[in-house]
DNA sequence: AGACTTCCCGCACAGGCGTGCAACACCTGG
DNA sequence: CCAGGTGTTGCACGCCTGTGCGGGAAGTCT
């Protein structure tokens, strides 16, 4: 069964086809007496432009590309779901693509994309190589990333350092003097930034750091991590700033369930991002809140900017992240 | 800017169109020495098929929609995920519609993927209109649901009613005997038909449930619930049937830190879903696995299945949750 | 060498649509 | 009654593709 056309809509209202289509573009000129014989007809049976087919004649498709791992875990569900709810409200078309983030898988996604002609490809994660941008350059289509920067890419990004940083006064402003970091072996640049700014900041206050990694950056990791710093029962943390949320829930349930810590009196935790789970009666995580709707904002805000002005530098958007308070680190002793 | 064109392409290779096309077409003869010169000058161009046109033209766009209010939340989210890899997979285009759950949302949602003429819808919450289904039927375009029998419409399901009977049985043969089932108001019909199930299940035993009910089915929902529990502190309960996951998260962190309840010793709880936050050390939450794979897979089979015979009655798919123990409920007292 | 088959290639059309252009109808003013 | 203006309509073209069809080149067989 085929769709319904503007030539069948044209027949059943005794019209050129012309007028079918003038009918439906805004601004076009009919009169009211064919408008109205055109949407009778149109109504019949159902009839909807195809934008595939306008979409090839003037260029645009209204398609955008959102391109992410594992887009149901954390930060990342609800920066898609912001990013699907914004580009629709904006009149796009959010293509979701869950990809692996091998070079494969994502050159594969963008094969994808490039042939239907999206207007733009927005990055969760993943390092895209050289030759991605190549080919979206190309191919007059931008690239947007979030959470990572890309030097010669449009990037929406936080202040991954200075919240770090923060952190880690914080800490040393409450008298906490052992200090661990909880991240991943397969961490995101963000992630990366967020280790090397709080280790740096404890360090320049002449403390150190213990580093525990687990595999990836979600809840198994920060149990991992946890029994990595449980391992010598004398010299506990006192303080743990963790690469995300997720990994500060498995660190938490460790060390309150198996070393037997009160959080925040024997150990004080800090996390990143401010999933919903961070208010958790069980968590009350502190937290530093990253707002998905701000980000996919600014997002797009580059995007269009990006197809306003192809050949523009590249552009960064900057978003600050702020310290939520709540139990798990009262910013006192 | 525009994309690159095959037109393009040809002239670089000093070749017809067609013959650009048919390099590109599976099938097609062209002789290698003139396939050489044209993937090598696309190479070179960066070109590839716009599948805009190609859909235009056989009347297949590839692209499927997924609509969904919330999509980042719970089970939805690993749903959502699956989806989009298994219909990559099968060459389509997932399309991700964040939408409220009202009708005039749910139909905008529609009017752009028919718009856009996707080639089929999967729903995963929302109550569309009568219209929506007539509308859908009249462009010849699937629609499979999820989670929810509509009886005009393809469906996955989950074996609601069986999995809360066996809760309930579960929870009389350890020797549970004051029961409460914790839901919420705005309860989709899946919520309904568990609740209804449990209680029905309990009730035949000779005992009675009390229901307590939250605003939405989140953690939120949970806690409301617990406390609406609470209330009496004589009269607690001594076995909890959540209708998922969160709300079970929500009702345990409650009953443990605010009431003091032990669980699974004062209290028993079985969620369902089984999220990843069931395995949580934490809640350790005896639940119902729905594998968000295997629902995904079997919402493509029957749209497959519907695409080869449009005509054919409306088909469903069982899925049968299995419960997975933990510690929130071991199954004896 | 000539006839016949085989293989490719290019032309032209189709599939939806938007839009410039010219024609046509209609109305108004003198 | 006629000139001129205004508003609407249909024709035809173009966007980018796949493909049937006819023709030409090349190869094979006698």
């Amino acid at each position: 069964m085929r769709f319904v056309s503007a030539e069948q809509v044209a027949r059943r209202a005794g019209v050129s086809r012309s007028a079918v289509s003038r009918t439906f573009t805004p601004g076009a000129s009919v009169s009211p007496a064919t408008r109205e014989k055109v949407m009778h007809a149109a109504q019949e049976l159902g009839y909807h432009v195809n934008d595939l087919a306008r979409g090839v004649l003037n260029n645009q498709s209204r398609l955008v590309g959102i391109v992410a791992t594992r887009p149901e875990v954390g930060f990342r569900a609800h920066l898609t779901a912001a990013l699907s709810k914004v580009l629709i409200k904006r009149g796009n078309v959010p293509i979701l693509i869950n990809t692996g983030q091998t070079e494969e898988e994502l050159v594969a996604a963008q094969k994808m994309l490039i042939g239907h002609r999206a207007e733009a490809t927005i990055i969760l994660s993943g390092s895209p190589p050289a030759s991605f941008f190549e080919l979206a350059r190309r191919n007059g289509q931008p690239v947007v990333m979030i959470g990572r920067s890309e030097p010669d890419a449009d990037h929406v990004r936080a202040g991954n350092s200075e919240a770090s940083q923060q952190a880690a006064l914080a800490f040393l402003a409450a008298g906490r003097r052992r200090f661990a970091f909880a991240g991943s072996h397969s961490a995101t640049p963000a992630i990366l930034e967020r280790e090397t700014a709080f280790v740096a900041a404890v360090e320049a206050a002449g403390f150190t750091v213990r580093v525990a990694r687990g595999r990836d950056s979600d809840y198994d990791s920060g149990v991992v991590a946890a029994r990595q710093l449980m391992a010598d029962r004398e010299d506990l943390p006192d303080a743990v700033f963790c690469a995300n949320d997720l990994i500060a829930f498995g660190l938490m349930d460790v060390m309150r369930l198996e070393a037997g810590l009160a959080v925040p009196d024997d150990l004080a935790v800090i996390g990143f991002d401010d999933v919903p789970e961070a208010a958790w009666l069980n968590y009350r995580l502190t937290t530093f809140r990253q707002d998905p709707d701000v980000m996919a904002r600014r997002a797009v805000e580059l995007l269009e900017r990006r197809l306003a002005n192809p050949d523009a530098e590249p552009d960064v958007e900057r978003v600050i992240p702020l310290i939520v308070y709540r139990d798990s680190f009262r910013g006192k002793m």
